[in-house]
DNA sequence: AAGAATGCATGCAACACACATGTATCTCGA
DNA sequence: TCGAGATACATGTGTGTTGCATGCATTCTT
């Protein structure tokens, strides 16, 4: 048995993540029975904004500004969503209705439930091993803040541990930017 | 500091998936300029397939047939491939050209130089440790084959080390279907 | 108070994709 | 050898998602 090639980890990095990626993308649209960047804007208004906006929204999906004023208005025709006033005068808040939080958490358990099916066949201690390493490497792909899209789109703040001081990324943009 | 949640794990591994995919695709897409699924088609186009046929890359790809019919039409139109007599006559080969087989090494080279920069963080050791779980997440992610679409588009089959028979999945299929 | 900047909305167009359908070729049985 | 069904490719049509350019309202700066 040779020695496998060098670009061997590399590889097979990029097919668990291509796989993983359609795997949640799959499950999160059969369950919340809309779009992708639907869902990532469901997600990320039930999780990562206080008074959301759609000007911020559209940081966080990596959308144009009026690709997002078009996603806002699919939501909202969906009621999902509802346009209000912002914090000022020339902001429109979009906080999610009741139903919009429900698909929203429905379609992050729904994540959740692919990813840990994907873990299945590694001990707890393996797990950890990879949570640092994976930790690691996230901190490694970190950019300033507000360069394109959130790297955590669709993250689950509770599990990531964030409140906690658990979140790797959190943890390293403390450190950096204070 | 008290223990970190349960789900941390599969949380990290969802923001490593997407994080990654995204930083692949632009660095694939930017090279190329060609969108995504023409890249993952030129990539399957120079590595997976014989005497490729419009049907088999609608496989590979998970795209319907007739899309699938478009997808080479612009690659046609962009002068990456040419269409060409089957093995009998109802069928149609896709081989790539010249020019299409420059651009689908670049976009190989581009892919990987990507993920070997997200591996950076890690020493050599933990690479092969993280080698080791990824390729036990994915025989775990495996379907019978031509489930939809190819858990492996995109990979790069030498640096894969199918061939020398490295690759995981590859030694699970040949154990469960020989 | 005037001008610049910011944020949201809309007209318009392009692109990728799916569904339904049409057409050509191959396979198999009588 | 002929015809029925299967297979594979192509095309018409429609839809959903996105971006660019632009218009308009509000806020900030000087």
């Amino acid at each position: 048995m040779t020695a496998a090639p060098a670009d061997q980890t590399a590889n097979l990095l990029g097919a668990l993540a291509l796989a993983v990626t359609d795997r949640v993308a799959e499950a999160v649209t059969d369950r919340s029975g809309c779009s992708e960047s639907a869902a990532a804007a469901l997600s990320a208004l039930d999780q990562f904004l206080d008074r959301p906006s759609v000007d911020r929204l559209s940081q966080v999906l990596g959308l144009s500004q009026s690709g997002t004023v078009r996603l806002v208005d699919r939501l909202e025709q969906d009621g999902l969503v509802r346009r209000g006033p912002g914090v000022d005068g020339g902001t429109t808040a979009v906080p999610l209705t009741a139903a919009g939080r429900r698909v929203a958490r429905g379609l992050e358990a729904a994540r959740l439930q692919v990813l840990d099916s994907v873990l299945g066949p590694l001990t707890e201690d393996e797990r950890h091993t990879l949570a640092t390493l994976v930790g690691r490497m996230l901190v490694g792909m970190m950019r300033e803040p507000g360069a394109t899209r959130w790297t955590c789109r669709m993250c689950d703040l509770a599990a990531c541990g964030r409140p906690a001081g658990h979140c790797p990324l959190e943890r390293e943009a403390r450190a950096r930017y204070g």
